[in-house]
This record gives structure tokens, sequence and C-alpha cells, in this order.
DNA sequence: TGCGAGATTACG
DNA sequence: GTAATCTCGCAA
């Protein structure tokens, strides 16, 4: 099986068409940790009360109205690392948020990055901080060049289609912008978030 | 089932 | 001060 790294014109379309386009793509973080996408969120700017980018550009959020194809990571909750891959074009906000992956290699990694309260393989990375923590990301991968896999992260076509009738539903943990459906997933993955 | 806390960031 | 693209442990 082949597998090629997504191209600049892959990430250039806006929020809402990469969004679902990257479910059962695949994840590659440093020391091999690899996992298949099968939940995203798609966030925008200025039409979009709950994204990063709504009220502009500020330090933190600056990735997501960078070019595309590039890893947007920031903190939250003083605790949480979230990773998204940023769409469209430079100067406009847009970016999805990885949610949840089904792991596929290393494991073992994972297992020992998320400790002991991940006891089975849809406890790794079934939620947007736990994939971070699971994979390695943090800050330091910020502005991460997926395209040219800069910092040892990409995200690649193993030949596996998204699915045709991914699930369309909210967005979880909003409470600005929460009625808008921009929340795609696998149908049946076990590794989606929220059990 | 509900709730608080926790390594930060941003706005009022 | 308070809310934020969250997770976990513990009380009830």
């Amino acid at each position: 099986m082949t597998s090629r790294k997504l191209d600049r014109d892959f990430y250039a379309r806006g929020a809402l068409e990469v969004a679902p386009e990257l479910l059962n793509k695949v994840l590659m973080a440093p020391d091999g940790r690899t996992g298949r996408i099968v939940e995203v969120e798609a966030y925008r700017g200025a039409d979009d009360p709950g994204s990063h980018g709504f009220r502009g550009p500020t330090r933190r959020n600056a990735t997501m109205f960078g070019p595309p194809g590039h890893l947007y990571v920031y903190f939250t909750y003083g605790m949480h690392w979230c990773a998204n891959v940023v769409a469209e074009t430079a100067g406009v906000a847009a970016a999805v948020l990885l949610r949840a992956l089904t792991p596929l290699d290393g494991l073992d990694a994972m297992y020992a990055a998320r400790g002991p309260v991940a006891r089975r393989d849809r406890d790794l990375c079934s939620g947007p901080a736990k994939l971070t923590q699971a994979l390695g990301i943090d800050g330091a991968l910020d502005g991460s060049n997926l395209i040219t896999a800069d910092r040892s992260v990409t995200i690649v076509d193993d030949g596996t289609p998204p699915p045709p009738d991914p699930a369309v539903t909210l967005r979880i943990g909003l409470t600005n912008g929460a009625d808008l459906p921009w929340r795609f997933h696998v149908p049946d993955a076990p590794d989606v978030s929220r059990r």
C-alpha cells in the first residue's frame, strides 16, 4: 500500500471542505506514533463566534492566520494541548481541530505518554487533548509544516477513502457558535470522543 | 451524575 | 474576574 503526503492544494480549501476529507487520513507524529483520524471539527474566523480567530489575530493564534498545511497547537484550560490543521489561505482564520484518532503504530509509547488512566487502546486518542498527549504533540510543534514534514509531523493518505456518509453533528464544548453543525466523524468508530 | 481543579491565554 | 476547541478523580 502506497502512502502519499497531502499537498498544499488539499489544505488550501475552506475548513468545511477540508474537515470531512481528513477523516480516515493518517496522522504521523514524532517517534513513529501514528493514528487514523476519525473525528474532527471545523473552525473559521470572523463568521465563527466559537473560533479563536473570531476576534482577530493574537500571539497565540497567529498560526491559524498563517498559510495552509501547518499545525496550529494551542494550550488551554491551564492543562491541555489541542492540535489543529490550518486550512484556506494566509490572512484568513481557518482550521480543523483533530478530536480523535484510532491508534495505529507506536502504541507502547502512547500508553507510556498517557499514563495509567489509559487501560484500553480506545483510551489513548479518544479526545483532542488525549491525542496530543499520546502522540507527544505540544507547543514546540506549533507552526509545523505538514506538507514538508519539517518537524516530523505530517498527514498521509494510505489509500483509505473518507467515509461516504460521515456523521455530522454540533461541535463540542462551545458556548459561542454552538449551533453550527461543524463536527464530523467516522460512523461507528469506537475511538470517537465521549464513549 | 455532578463538580472542582489545573502547567495558560485573552478580554473586559 | 471569568471563560476557554478538556480530562480526571472523587463525592453523592
